[in-house]
RNA sequence: GGAGAGCUGGCCGAGCUGGUCGAAGGCGCCUGACUCGAAAUCAGGUGUACCGGCAACGGUACCGUGGGUUCGAAUCCCACGCUCUCCGCCA
C-alpha cells in the first residue's frame, strides 16, 4: 500500500511514477486526490466538534451536583453535539473506508533504477552464468524424459486430481526432496534461519502481503464461515510472521528461508505450458525473505540474487539474471530480478526464481516496523526470493543433465542428497526398487 | 467439540458501584543531583497514530476487535477473536 500522505503531497509525481507500470496503474490512483481531500476536511471539522461535546460533557458533570436544572439544560445541549459528532463521524468511516479499498488496489511504485518497459521483452539481462550444456544429440523436453525413465507420471495425477497435477515416483520423488534439503542447507550456511510455517492462512494476511484484495481468482479457498486459503508461495506466511510488531533494530536484517508447497488456481493462465511440470496447481518452492532497514534493502536484495544463484552455480545449472522492467514487475515489487535457467528441451530460458524489494509496501499493510534514530518507529522493508523453485529445478536437471541414452546424470553437490546415486536410469518397479 | 478464567501502556499490575482516567503503583529505560567513578539513594522524565504550528506547543483518537446503551464507557450490555486451565477427541 502507498503511503497516503506523500500521495496527497505529491500526487503528480506519484502518478508520474505509477504511469511506468502502465496507464492501467495509473487509473486505479485517480480517484484518491478527491477522497483525500473531503478526508482532511472532514477530519478537522470532526476534531473541532469533540473538542466542544467533551467541554459540554464536562459542565454536565459538575452541574449535576449542584444545579439539576442547569444540568439538564446542558445535557440537551451536549446531546445536539452528541448527534453531530456522531453524524460526521460515519461521513468520515465512509470516506476512510473508500481510500482504504482504492489504495489496496493500487500497486507499488517501481524503484528509480528499474528499466523503463511495457512487458517481458523489455528486460533486461544483468548476466549470464555458466554456459549452454553441449549435447550432441536432440534434447529431449523434461516431459519426455520424466516419463521415460518413469519418474514422472501425469495420467494417474489428472486422474485423481485433474488438469496441471504431477505425480514424482522413485528417483523423481526423490529427488524433490533431496533439492529442498540441498537448498535449504546451502542457505542456512549463508545466514538464514529456517522456518516451517503454515499452508492454511487467513483473508488478512493474503491481504497484507498483496494477494487480496485483487487476485483471489489466483487462490485455492477453503470452505466454510471463515474461509483459509492455500498459500501461493511462504512468502504470504513468512512475511506476515511480524505483522504489528516494532522489531529491534540490533536484530536487523532478518533472514528466513522456509520450504513449502505451493498453491496456484491461476485461472488466467490456462493453454500455457499445459505439458510437463512448469505450470503446476502445486509444487515446491523455498523462499527466502527478509526484513531489512530501509536505507539497506537494495543492498540487501543484491545478495538475495546472489544467494538464490549460489544454488543454481553449485548444481552447474546454466541460467541468467534478468532485472524486470517496470511494465513486468508484480503488484507488491519496487524491482524484481528474476533469475531464469536454461532449458534445452525448449530452448528457452524460463524462470526459476523471482527475487523482488518490497520496501515498505507490504510493510505498511502489515504494520512492520522497527526504531530509527531518537527511537522512532518506522516502517522496515521486506523482500522476498526464491531461491528457488523446487519443481523448475528438476526440469532444468532433467533436460540440462540429459544423456544420449535417455539418462540422467545428477549433479555432485546433490548426490549426498540422494544416497550417492550418480545417474537416473529406466525404472519401472511399480511395488518399490527391486533390490 | 464441552466447561471455566482472562485479554489495560516496553513488562508486571490497579481501576471495572460510568464523569476531570492516557489511565495508580512497581519494574525497566533516559536525564539530573550526590560520587574520583560506580552502586545505592533522591528529583524529574519516559507510548503510538493523526490534525494544526517554523517551533515551543496545542488538539483528537487508542484500555483484544466490532457494535449498543448514555450528555458521557477501560468501566454497563451484545457479538466475535485470541490466550490459559480442565474434560472429550486425535496424527
Amino acid at each position: 500500500m502507498l503511503d497516503l500522505r506523500s500521495v496527497i503531497q505529491d500526487f503528480d509525481g506519484v502518478e508520474r511514477r505509477l504511469s511506468r507500470r502502465g496507464e492501467g496503474a495509473v487509473a486505479t490512483l485517480r480517484p484518491v486526490r478527491e477522497m483525500a481531500i473531503r478526508r482532511r476536511e472532514l477530519n478537522v471539522a470532526l476534531e473541532g466538534m469533540k473538542k466542544r461535546q467533551s467541554e459540554a460533557n464536562a459542565r454536565v458533570g459538575q452541574l449535576m451536583r449542584t444545579d439539576k436544572a442547569a444540568g439538564e439544560a446542558a445535557r440537551a445541549e451536549a446531546r445536539a453535539i452528541g448527534d453531530e459528532v456522531k453524524g460526521a463521524e460515519e461521513e468520515l468511516r465512509r470516506v476512510e473506508a473508500a481510500i482504504e479499498k482504492v489504495l489496496l488496489v493500487v500497486p507499488n511504485l517501481p524503484h528509480d533504477s528499474v528499466p523503463d518497459g511495457k512487458d517481458e521483452k523489455d528486460n533486461v539481462v544483468v548476466r549470464t552464468w555458466g554456459e549452454k550444456p553441449r549435447l550432441d544429440f536432440a534434447p529431449k523436453p523434461h516431459w519426455e524424459l520424466g516419463e521415460s525413465l518413469g519418474i514422472l507420471e501425469w495420467p494417474q495425477a489428472s486422474k485423481i486430481s485433474g488438469a496441471r497435477f504431477t505425480i514424482s515416483k522413485g528417483a523423481g520423488a526423490r529427488l524433490e526432496r533431496a533439492l529442498a534439503s540441498f537448498f535449504i542447507d546451502t542457505h542456512l550456511s549463508r545466514g538464514y534461519r529456517e522456518v516451517l510455517p503454515p499452508y492454511l492462512v487467513t483473508a488478512e494476511t493474503m491481504t497484507g502481503t498483496g494477494q487480496l484484495p485483487k487476485f483471489e481468482e489466483d487462490l485455492f479457498r477453503t470452505q466454510g464461515e471463515t474461509p483459509l486459503y492455500l498459500i501461493p508461495t511462504a512468502e504470504v506466511p513468512v512475511t506476515n510472521m511480524h505483522r504489528d510488531e516494532i522489531l529491534d533494530p540490533a536484530d536487523l536484517p532478518i533472514r528466513y528461508c522456509a520450504w513449502t508447497p505451493c498453491f496456484r488456481a491461476e485461472a488466467g493462465a490456462a493453454g500455457k505450458d499445459t505439458r510437463g511440470l512448469i505450470r503446476q496447481h502445486q509444487f515446491h518452492k523455498v523462499e527466502l525473505v527478509k526484513f531489512s532497514r530501509p536505507e539497506e534493502s537494495m543492498a540487501e536484495l543484491e545478495r538475495m540474487v546472489d544467494d538464490a544463484q549460489e544454488v543454481l552455480r553449485r548444481l552447474g545449472l546454466h541460467h541468467r539474471v534478468v532485472e524486470l522492467c517496470a511494465g513486468d514487475m508484480g503488484f507488491s515489487a519496487a524491482k524484481t530480478y528474476d533469475l531464469e535457467v536454461w532449458l534445452p528441451g525448449q530452448e528457452a530460458f524460463r524462470e526459476i526464481s523471482s527475487c523482488s524489494n518490497c520496501e515498505d509496501f507490504q510493510a505498511r499493510r502489515i504494520r512492520v516496523r522497527t526504531r530509527g534514530e531518537g527511537g522512532k518507529p518506522r516502517l522496515v522493508h521486506t523482500l522476498n526470493g526464491s531461491g528457488v523453485a523446487v519443481g523448475r529445478t528438476v526440469v532444468a536437471i532433467l533436460e540440462q543433465c540429459q544423456q544420449a541414452d535417455g539418462s540422467v546424470v545428477i549433479p555432485e553437490a546433490l548426490r549426498p542428497y540422494m544416497g550417492g546415486l550418480e545417474r537416473i536410469v529406466p525404472e519401472k518397479f511399480p511395488r518399490g526398487v527391486e533390490r
